[in-house]
DNA sequence: GCCGTTTTCGGCCCGACTGTTTTCAGTCG
């Protein structure tokens, strides 16, 4: 059982003892160690197999005590849990649908359940269109009419928006709030300015003498369907696809709290307003204050300061590791763009890329890249026109001439070789031992058992002439599920073999993910970022792997192609 | 359900907005 599923289980648990209107707390508790533990790099099911007294091992973690670690061991002996079965049979699973329409929490979901029977989205449309909830004690008629739109959001937009497409959005609203009246400053928040993978929400922050002018504007955005709440210092808004983005105006002195606030993530501001009150202080999005006097409050610098912390980067706040990082003074010094100097992953028009090897080339050195490689599709991806070995060796002579009319660019002869279904490569190993660089990965038989893919895996990585394993999990955010794959294994061979792992900085791949990378710097395998750059226009995709990394508290000196060609040729000898 | 150089019991972050209320509960972030 891997740790993500434990998670799941927990977050079930939570769900319905929310809806049985348990102690607030104690739901939190579950939720909290949900997060823990899909957040935690160690796998829960090794601890378990691989200690004397798992119970005790278990509760080392933060957040876990006794109960929920006899819980997990449970889960990960017997692959269930009683109470979680109990509780399901207590309250029908299609009832947590409920719970999902915004505007509808736990005590009201509980409500339509009980009296009125409701058990599914179906149920609840009919109860509203009789109007039938709107004569319920606590309900009328304006919430009936929050619930039927919430019940369009909740049936269409479940999906959260790719990072790369909020930042569109981003940009697109700060130039329509641009110029208005009175506005200072405006600044995107929330888990956008976090650098999280997917965004649920827009959250912006301004900075304006009077907030009606900046929510006028807002409200006439083109894309903006409907106005979902309007008050002093807060407007929410909803567009036309189904985001939801949310304004918040505050004096100037406050903008520092604010901004750290709305940044979030809830986890970490709940750990700082801990930190807080055991000095004394109290902290909201207005300022920090001892008593009635207020300390601090108009940077970010400011409020962190007054717990003596630093001002943590964005895509570390996450309750994670920044606290404990802090306390050692042993922050991480992040890794940015510009430390990247090449890019070795990417596709031309020998096979599925829409550019020429020499507009690739171009388009790099545009970038200010020293070095690419050049890596095509084998054989086995005959959708994309893959290479087999006559064609391979042909197009490694066209890059080196095609290289020859470039100054100060090295380019690699490369190949992205499929792993094929039954086990081995898809090309011969004295083909791959000509290339410059292989990248070796995952493409079909993507639904076999954990075992076997595994296997696939490891049997590349053992493989001496395989430089990186590419997009290690194969997941497409909001379209495809990672392939059941046991990551700790990957890791220890990578380890063993002095092998690479790549984050693809393709938007919607994006894996390694934050925590999977976390866990393999870790273990001091070096992590490549790589476009797998389809098109020119794909190479700019670099900034949205950075910014992955960044999350994992990735270093310039975790990441291989921050260094010289011959540094990463050098790390490849295990020299 | 977790946690503890103030505590093994009694806390657990905090405020804005809405709707259904005549003073506040529920939801959200």
């Amino acid at each position: 059982m891997t740790n993500n599923q434990i998670a799941t289980v927990f977050e079930q648990i939570a769900d319905l003892l929310e809806f049985q209107g348990a102690n607030a707390f104690r739901v939190r508790a579950y939720r909290n160690a949900a997060r823990v533990i899909g957040d935690s790099t160690e796998s829960l099911d090794r601890v378990v197999d691989g200690s004397e007294d798992p119970v005790k091992e278990l509760q080392a973690i933060e957040g876990i005590g006794k109960d929920l670690a006899e819980k997990i061991e449970t889960l990960v002996r017997t692959g269930a849990l009683p109470m979680l079965v109990e509780l399901q049979a207590q309250v029908p699973a299609s009832v947590l649908a409920i719970l999902r329409v915004p505007g509808l929490g736990p005590k009201k979901a509980a409500t339509l359940f009980k009296e009125l029977h409701v058990q599914s989205l179906a149920d609840l449309r009919k109860a509203c269109d009789e109007h039938r909830v709107r004569e319920l004690k606590g309900f009328g008629a304006k919430t009936e009419e929050t619930i039927l739109r919430g019940l369009e959001t909740a049936e269409t937009a479940d999906k959260r928006l790719l990072w790369a497409v909020a930042d569109e959005r981003v940009q697109a609203i700060r130039e329509h709030l641009q110029g208005v009246p009175g506005l200072v400053r405006l600044e995107p928040a929330g888990s956008y300015r976090r650098g999280r993978e997917t965004i649920g929400d827009l959250d912006f922050l301004a900075v304006a003498s009077d907030p009606n002018p900046a929510m006028d504007r807002l409200a006439a955005h083109p894309e903006v369907a409907l106005v979902l709440a309007r008050g002093e210092t807060k407007m929410s808004v909803r567009l036309n696809e189904g985001l939801q983005v949310d304004l918040r105006v505050v004096p100037e002195d406050s903008f520092g709290a604010a901004w750290q606030y709305f940044t979030g993530s809830k986890d970490h501001n709940v750990v700082l307003r801990g930190m807080a009150k055991d000095r004394g202080l109290k902290i909201n999005e207005w300022g920090v204050y001892r008593g009635e006097k207020k300390i601090a409050g108009a940077t970010e610098e400011d409020v962190y300061a007054t717990l003596d912390l630093p001002c943590f980067l964005p895509e570390i706040r996450e309750a994670r590791q920044e606290f404990e990082w802090a306390k050692q003074g042993a922050l991480p010094r992040l890794l940015e763009v510009e430390d990247m100097v090449g890019d070795l992953h990417m596709h031309t028009t020998a096979t599925d890329g829409t550019a020429t090897i020499a507009e690739m080339i171009a388009a790099a050195q545009a970038r200010g890249l020293k070095y690419i490689a050049i890596t095509d599709h084998s054989k086995r991806v005959t959708m994309a026109n893959g290479l087999n070995a006559d064609r391979l060796v042909e197009h490694w002579d066209h890059i080196e001439a095609a290289a020859a009319k470039f100054k100060g660019i090295t380019v690699l002869k490369g190949v992205e070789c499929d792993i094929l279904e039954a086990g081995g490569l898809d090309l011969d190993d004295d083909v791959l031992s000509a290339a410059d660089w292989v990248v070796a990965s995952v493409h079909y038989g993507q639904s076999q058992p954990r075992e076997r893919i595994t296997a696939r895996i490891l049997e590349a990585l053992e493989n001496p002439h395989v430089d990186a394993i590419a997009h290690p999990t194969g997941r497409l955010l909001n379209k495809r599920k990672a392939y059941e794959v046991d990551l700790e294994a990957v890791f220890d061979a990578a380890a063993k073999y002095g092998k690479f792992l790549e984050l693809n900085a393709n938007p919607q791949r994006l894996d390694l993910d934050d925590v999977a990378c976390a866990a393999a710097k870790r273990r001091g395998i070096p992590i490549v970022i790589s476009t797998d750059a389809h098109s020119v226009v794909g190479l700019g995709c670099m900034r949205y792997g950075v910014l992955q990394a960044r999350r994992a508290g990735l270093t310039k000196e975790d990441v291989v192609n921050t260094r010289a060609w011959r540094d990463v040729k050098r790390l490849m000898d295990g020299s």
